[in-house]
RNA sequence: GGCCCCGUCGUCUAGCGGCCUAGGACGCCGCCCUCUCACGGCGGUAGCGAGGGUUCGAAUCCCUUCGGGGCUACCA
């Protein structure tokens, strides 16, 4: 069997520590997106062998955060599956059991060096000390071992590196070569006996049957390393194959900096609180080395599944642009369809607290009415949410935005207040059209007003800001008496300018 | 230092020897639409790091060089 027609096996396999940052999450759609499009099984594994960093709230975290963006896993954490279990604490026996099984096989050694011993010999040979271990434990004698042992020594495992080059084709980057010699041997069981992410993550994925390892350019020194390792656990028999490797390049912050985990920036949760959408957010994220056509870049999960069949991936190092984001973002809102902007404007509403967790009939009336005209004015539901935000309080607790104010409201504002609001008091029928036409037969025709100088104090005083969204429906949503009591508070307020 | 990866508009990218006087998107700048802001429409700005080859022909292939980045842990 070769690689090409074995069953497709993915896996996304972070270690808890953290905040999800977007480079991970960026990973993690690369390859849940191969899963979806080759129809074959994504595997999500926990990698928390560092008991110092990892944290149960960067675990749940993780798990949230898939979910919000719907990217389901086949096996993994809460639902199992036939290779569990798939918390790398919970499988330490398996490693053991493995690593002893190298050592019986001779793939690997025990090595008692020190580092200090390992730079001196570097030092006595005249070879520069970054050299790295110079494989000098390999062939040590039993004796030795044993005088080392009383010496009260604990060592660590290595695994016996080939003595030939290593190379694979990578999916992303093609032939990739490193010289034999080049990699040294290297610790694969720390001397009090944990076992290293050199192992562990090898060993998994080769006892989960992962046949591609998307993974971050960060990792790809390591591959030799990983491939050695697989050669040797084919041998004892734990592997069957090597799998295909790719790797993703970097995702960059501002400046020319890879994107650190604690920049707010990274953080996926600042943009679900922020009021992006999961599909938004994804589609952006897809953009980050890969592209679904020439000259197309708004596009949904479902149509990138249809397409990410792992070809197109860039190798080049993407900067992470808050703009461009941000306006992938503001198309996925216009697409949605207009019931369901509503939805999630609604309980983006709840979330922020301008609404009741439950909204009242009213309150849903009102959010089903004004969402259509927000929707495409606004780039995240947060800004929706901020633009609707007058619709939910009373007329006193309105806030006044200061320039607003001072821009509109002076004489010439009182003066278009004092026309509109007798017309506006008398209005027969309550609607949008009414209220526009009576609007602009006072203001527009008798006074003469451009229609932004005419209806600027008014969008002022309803809506406490200068940018709202279209003011007639403003009105008629807010009813008569709201209206109303909002031009005068308007009046009263320019009365006594602050 | 050694090893490895990368280099197309400001940014993300398309391009894989002729379709390229280099296409799209975001941004930015104009104009139109317009009750504000958006949306939408139209137009503009701006790029193959450099030098050598190979070839009738190079953004595309080769070499060198410069620049950026990563790894070089008993972290992952």
């Amino acid at each position: 069997m070769t690689n090409s027609d074995r069953p497709v096996r993915v896996r996304f396999c972070p270690s808890p520590t953290g905040n999800p940052h977007v480079g991970l999450l960026r990973t993690c759609l690369f390859n849940w997106a191969f899963a979806r499009h080759t129809g074959g099984t994504f595997v999500f594994r926990i990698e928390d062998t560092d008991a110092a960093r990892d944290s149960q709230e960067s675990y749940e975290m993780l798990l949230d955060t898939l979910r919000w963006f719907g990217m389901s896993w086949d096996e993994g954490p809460e639902i199992g599956g036939p290779y569990g279990p798939y918390r790398q604490s919970e499988r330490r026996d398996i490693y053991a059991d493995v690593a002893s099984r190298l050592l019986a096989s001779g793939h690997a050694y025990e090595s008692f060096s020190s580092s200090e011993e390992i730079e001196a010999r570097h030092r006595a040979a005249g070879r520069d000390v970054k050299l790295g271990y110079d494989n000098y434990d390999r062939d040590l004698s039993e004796q030795q071992k044993q005088a080392f042992r009383a010496e009260g020594r604990q060592p660590v495992l290595r695994l016996r590196m080939p003595d030939t080059d290593l190379s694979w084709h990578d999916m992303v980057r093609g032939e990739i070569t490193f010289a034999a010699g080049t990699v040294p041997d290297f610790v694969i069981v720390r001397g009090n006996g944990d076992p290293l992410y050199t192992l562990v993550n090898p060993i998994d994925d080769a006892m989960m049957r992962i046949s591609h390892v998307l993974r971050g350019e960060d990792l790809l020194p390591s591959t030799p390393r990983q491939i050695a390792l697989y050669q040797a656990l084919i041998d004892i028999d734990v592997a069957e194959f090597v799998p295909e490797f790719g790797h993703l390049p970097y995702v960059m912050g501002q400046g020319n900096k890879k994107l650190s985990k604690r920049d707010p920036q990274a953080s996926i949760y600042t943009y679900r609180d922020g009021g992006y959408l999961p599909e938004g957010l994804l589609n952006y994220l897809a953009l980050l080395g890969w592209s679904i056509a020439e000259d197309r870049d708004v596009f949904s999960m479902a149509e990138m599944v249809a397409a990410f069949d792992g070809h197109r991936i860039s190798v080049n190092p993407a900067r992470f642009d808050e703009k461009k984001c941000l306006a992938i973002n503001a198309s996925h809102v216009r697409l949605l369809a207009p019931g369901e902007f509503a939805q999630r404007l609604e309980q983006f509403l709840a979330a922020a607290g301008l609404v009741s967790t439950r909204p009242t009939a009213e309150q849903a009336y009102l959010i089903a009415e004004a969402a259509p005209l927000v929707q495409e004015r606004v780039q995240t539901l947060r800004e929706a949410a901020e633009m609707l935000r007058f619709l939910f309080v009373a007329a006193d607790e309105l806030e006044l935005d200061d320039t607003a104010v001072a821009k509109n409201l002076g004489p010439d504002g009182q003066r278009v207040l004092a026309a509109a609001l007798p017309v506006l008091a008398e209005l027969d029928e309550w609607a949008t059209e009414p209220i526009e036409a009576a609007l602009r037969a006072a203001l527009i025709d008798a006074l003469e007003l451009k229609p932004r100088v005419a209806f600027g104090p008014l969008r002022v005083a309803i809506t406490g800001k200068q940018v709202s969204p279209p003011l007639f429906e403003s009105m008629q949503l807010l009813g008569r008496e709201e209206s109303l009591a909002r031009l005068r508070r308007a009046q009263a307020s320019g009365d006594s300018p602050s």
